[in-house]
DNA sequence: AACAGTTAGTTCGCCATCGAACAAAGTATG
DNA sequence: CATACTTTGTTCGATGGCGAACTAACTGTT
């Protein structure tokens, strides 16, 4: 009764939603006979059960199977170097719950990863249902073979620490790591019903990361390092020295952090930038005024990635992205600077799952990662029992 | 007695060179079962036979297996906008014979095709052989499903045009066409036993085009224009108009066709980049110093990329690409500029498959195509009776 | 020379999936 | 209301590939 891979996708699709045999077997490819034995062994299994009826489209009408054991739950944890945002998702990707904590990366990743695991707990407890993996987004690279945090510029004393056996122990589940860019791309991608096959998501708040969906797949790179194109260097910046090294550099005049910085030099206060967010929304004309020059230098930046990589979606995510002159600005530049062949067809858009976006991509590969531990089933059941 | 995708893969990989079931079975990762059971039935349509014995390793020896029907000629073109270089590749994409001849685009694609359906059929009067497919990279953008050149900036009157079926009128054998650096990108690829999964090719000659391998598969991006890298924007030619209607293009200065232009504009005639590349080995210094700087713009240019796609390796060729100091410039660059995650295992080397590189793409399209074309069996055995 | 060890290739039963034919359960129409 | 049509789901052989156990053919050692 081995559950494999097929099982596993009939699995999910139905818990995203109750459907019917015939439905899967469209949707999957598979012969529907293929389709109705595994949900056979699926019901056999006791987590698949039927339900009502599909109302008829001039034939017989289907049977909706739904998903028996629903109190599974998936941790997400979206991680800042000053904040956390954590939700319960279900099978189905669907954030439950969330919370927000404020920790502080210079604790290290002991204290930080404890801070999280109480609050996932409390959350839990709250809540109700059974905790079966979690997903945690970090701001910085992460090698997913290794399971490491590599050389993270905002988080000194994490490198090479593996922050998801810390979540295992203080969790007792599976647990997945990922760079944030790299999950808000995939969560947006999966976001969308009509998401392109190639796209770029930009996340951009105190600091400024992609990252790349290709052919469908999560994009991580040879030394899963893809998606950096703070580091592109932009004449306005041509005199400002980075972090990195070298000068002229993006991050030093488009990140949430250079826009608080410019602003505080030239007289206006403001404290982080949400602060400048809640100032264009207020109608400050210099908080307008600098986010939407922030849009214009990201989107000058991109128009070089957009030419090679040529994706057929652009999406932002992050606080800046709440601005729609930040998403016009990028918009604009893209549309300008490319090639009409690269701009054939582009869409340029906020993302649809917003802040969410992290969570969700986070909340899939768990359960991917759940779901390819071995002995599945009984972990499915369990609990139930 | 259908030939699958798996015999086909045997197939190809016997043609490549004699090998024993064993080693098939491992490299294929099938069953040793499975493996002999396609041998059996290739070697029952007569495509396969068993010659002598592998040496020992200890045990039993192996039987060589090899294409009994070797006959098979793939015809490919490499098309610039004034030269073309063709050649006859056999299944395992080796190149038998080539030739060049001059041609003109202005002529438009119906002359042009011609001209080359014609040094193809010369080729094979030479050489001998049996016409199975064509393949034929253009220097512009191509629709790789409709199969058309699209929006051709070097090609003005090919808009639209497939050029596969012309040379499938022409010559009577199914014809497939890419852009000429996503061919050089592949034919890289495939040259090098220990390829990084990810990489970038750069075609550098008269006009500066990449192609992308990404997770080891070719990667044409959402319309069919990725690759782009002339268009990026670079300080050093902040004053130049571009053809593409911007200011400040790597195109501008780092071109094949720039070098020229600006060495004739300092008072030293040159014809074309070919002549400026013997220059060089010739010792002058103004033309070292010129394909020096144009290898600097290029770095300067893919370190964005490098650092946005982080890919293992970055391959260049063209003419520029014989030039070692270019290669070194190039390099050099990338090494001081990319973040040092990204750079981190990246190698950067002149392509080993050389000119060639871009016909060896071709040839294995040209393969693919014509071994998932229905009825293969007979075609492969059809001239041998 | 005998025998252990190693590698090559085959036989055969198992399992997953496919696809065609069929049964089931509805809607539309005369 | 009977009949045709449509859609859903199942039954049942056919097929492709897997893998364990086996036979085959060689090398090296005692």
């Amino acid at each position: 009764m081995s559950t494999g891979d097929v099982a596993v996708g009939i699995l999910r699709r139905i818990a995203a939603e109750p459907v019917t045999r015939s439905v899967l077997a469209k949707e999957t490819g598979l012969a529907p006979s293929t389709v109705s034995a595994k949900i056979t062994e699926l019901m056999d299994a006791g987590l698949v059960q039927e339900g009502g009826a599909a109302p008829s489209r001039g034939g017989r009408p289907g049977r909706l199977l739904s998903i028996s054991y629903t109190s599974g739950r998936i941790a997400v944890i979206s991680m800042g170097a000053k904040h956390a945002r954590l939700g319960l998702a279900d099978f189905s990707r669907t954030i439950l719950c969330s919370s927000a904590i404020d920790i502080d990366v210079a604790d290290g990743p002991e204290r930080t990863v404890e801070l999280l695991a109480n609050e996932v707990r409390a959350l839990l407890e709250r809540d109700g249902g059974d905790l079966l993996s979690v997903g945690i987004c970090l701001p910085g690279p992460v090698d997913a073979v290794r399971r490491v945090v590599v050389a993270p510029s905002r988080m000194p004393g994490w490198h090479n620490q593996d922050v998801g056996a810390l979540l295992e122990k203080q969790l007792g589940v599976p647990a997945i790591t990922d760079n944030d860019a790299n999950m808000a791309a995939l969560g947006e991608y999966l976001s969308r019903a009509d998401a392109a096959a190639n796209s770029i998501t930009v996340l951009a708040g105190t600091g400024v990361g992609t990252g790349i969906i290709a052919g469908g797949e999560l994009y991580r790179g040879s030394t899963y390092a893809s998606g950096d194109i703070t580091h592109t260097k932009v004449e306005a910046a041509a005199d400002r020295m980075c972090t990195c090294g070298n000068r002229g550099c993006l991050e030093t005049i488009a990140s949430g952090a250079a826009i608080v910085r410019d602003l505080n030099q030239s007289g206006i206060k403001v404290g982080d930038i949400f602060e400048v967010l809640d100032m264009v929304r207020d109608g400050d004309p210099t908080a307008n005024g600098a986010i939407r020059e922030a849009g214009r230098q990201l989107g000058l930046a991109l128009s070089t990635v957009v030419n090679f990589f040529n994706p057929g979606d652009v999406y932002l995510t992050g606080a800046l992205s709440a601005a729609s002159v930040y998403v016009a600005a990028v918009r604009s530049q893209l549309y300008e600077r490319c090639l009409p062949l690269a701009t054939a067809g582009l869409r340029v858009e906020a993302a649809q799952a917003g802040g969410e976006a992290g969570m969700i991509g986070a909340a899939e590969l768990a359960i991917i990662h759940l779901l390819n531990q071995p002995g599945l089933p009984a972990r499915f059941t369990e609990p139930a029992e």
